[in-house]
DNA sequence: GACAAATTAGGACAGTTGTCCTATTTTGTT
DNA sequence: AACAAAATAGGACAACTGTCCTAATTTGTC
């Protein structure tokens, strides 16, 4: 195996560890195991774990973007791409019942941690605060179109957190009609009041 | 010091360290520097962790049901007592914004963990749904309390998510004096059409 | 096929973890 | 003051952690 693909198998390993039992639950054995290479070898492509949380962290903003970028191609109107956003939290609704939202547990964790990295995790939330800001812009919201793009993550990771902890897919269901029927709201374009 | 007392100052000392390290990152050591007792005298108090995390769970599920007593008595209408517990989270702010909701965030990580008292971590959330779904069903909303409590809580939990993440306190008030405007559409009482 | 570079395996290392054991000290009762 | 019980201290224990080192193997190039 070429060092590039053994470097891909360990980060995408180690995504799908941290994302399922945690950053620190998991060790370099777990992340060995799982890719199949010994402990030691490990050293050879990532001198640290830290080095494999950034490389991890690096992938899943890649990743981010290209489903932005993928958002913003099939939907032709800014309110169509929000409802994507909205949508990940059905199409992912098996996993967030289980493990919760990637991004807000990592960053949670690496908020008690206090760890050197939380600021590079925190930038998958700005990742999706700066598009989302710019989809209420589109709408004609120029003041507060950060204030929605807030409100818009902040009750996605709400109901993220929640049906992980009573383990409910019925909840995320209803709650996200419930935020399609706020945006529906706003989906028009911009009135005089709110802009 | 009575053997009383120094339960009670370990179970208070693990509280705090697991709300602002995390269960896992905190060690028997941790609890032992706080507490200034000898690491070994431990297992004559709690004879393994997840029995110290076991009385925390308990501390926190009497303090919380306390709170909620008090809320109760303090507010005659059922829409002030909802405010009273959407008001934790300005209340709480500083805290909120360095180690996040100490429900949400140890919830989360005994999910991960898959933890065997992941269950009793989870009924302080239930303590709060059904305190929440009983105002509401005091409202009026005999049919969907429950889907008013439930929104309730994940608004606040997504709020205290990204004003960790964001170390914003300002978002804090912002959201929550949504939340109580959104509230006030359901404090009259019940409608034909909501009820 | 020869040879250097890239890659891997396996084990050593010190530090920390949760757990447990045994002495010692403190406390309360008579 | 004497004595049993309660409480504490301190260290031993194996298992595990992240880290590092060296020897072996694979790979690509001539």
């Amino acid at each position: 195996m070429s060092a590039k693909a053994t470097r891909d198998c360990i980060v995408e390993a180690a995504d799908q560890l941290f994302y399922r039992q945690g950053y620190e639950r998991t060790s370099f054995s777990d992340i060995a195991d799982a890719v199949k290479i010994s402990r030691g070898n490990f050293y050879y492509h990532f001198k640290s774990k830290d080095e494999i949380l950034d490389a991890v962290i690096k992938l899943r903003l890649e990743n981010t973007k290209k489903m932005l970028k993928k958002w913003e191609a099939q939907g032709e109107h800014p309110a169509d791409r929000i409802r994507s956003f909205i949508n990940i939290l059905i199409m992912n609704r098996v996993k967030i019942k289980r493990f919760g939202c990637p991004v807000g547990t990592l960053c949670s964790e690496l908020a008690k941690l206090n760890h050197a990295l939380q600021a590079e995790a925190n930038k998958l939330f700005t990742l999706f605060r700066v598009w989302l800001r710019k989809q209420f812009t589109s709408l004609g919201y120029k003041k507060n179109a950060d204030e929605l793009a807030m409100h818009v993550l902040a009750r996605s990771q709400g109901v993220a957190t929640l049906a992980s902890a009573f383990h409910d897919e019925k909840f995320i269901k209803q709650e996200v009609k419930q935020l399609c029927d706020w945006l529906e709201l706003y989906a028009i374009g911009v009135t005089n009041s709110s802009a």
